[in-house]
DNA sequence: CAGGTGATTACG
DNA sequence: GTAATCACCTGC
């Protein structure tokens, strides 16, 4: 899958990041090493996952929001149950990678599911408000390709 | 467009 | 212990 939308948490500034304020049993990924991944169920039923992107022991994460399937259509049409709105939000997208709790605190680099693969180039993007938050709504950290959906 | 869903966190 | 919150999806 390539990714065309994130979002960005920059940890304990950001009022809208699971990582402001507490560290916890649940955000303790978001303080590793960059490349680790931090998964967190939404509203009870979702998969979500970040991949923690600053230094070590400062807990800054992207959101993976959107992207397109570019390999193993047919097992995320399975996962997904349906051929449609395969991965145009959050939780769809980890259901369609098939998150687990087990996933988290897993480095993207060596653990179960990895990030590799070339990263392409960008030629057009736009930034955004963040979704779906209620605090520091005006901070545009959403990226978002818009030469492809 | 509206409703459901349950883990996680805060509070007493 | 209980209650409020929440980075959402699906079917109408």
């Amino acid at each position: 899958m390539r990714l065309t939308e994130v979002e960005a948490y920059g940890g304990r500034s950001d009022p809208a990041s699971h990582a402001f304020g507490r560290r916890t049993d649940r955000n303790d990924p978001m303080w590793g090493p960059p490349g680790t991944l931090y998964v967190y169920r939404s509203y009870g039923i979702h998969w979500c996952a970040n991949i923690v992107v600053g230094p070590e022991d400062e807990p800054n994460a992207v959101l993976m929001r959107g992207g397109v399937v570019t390999l193993g259509l047919a097992t995320v049409h399975e996962r997904r149950g349906r051929t449609t709105h395969l991965v145009d939000g959050p939780g769809k997208l980890g259901q369609a990678l098939g998150l687990t709790g087990e996933l988290s605190g897993t480095n993207t680099w060596s653990g179960p599911l990895r990030l590799d693969g070339p990263l392409g180039s960008v030629a057009e993007w736009e930034a955004t408000p963040r979704i779906g938050i209620s605090k520091a709504v005006d901070i545009p950290w959403r990226f978002r390709v818009t030469t492809e959906r």
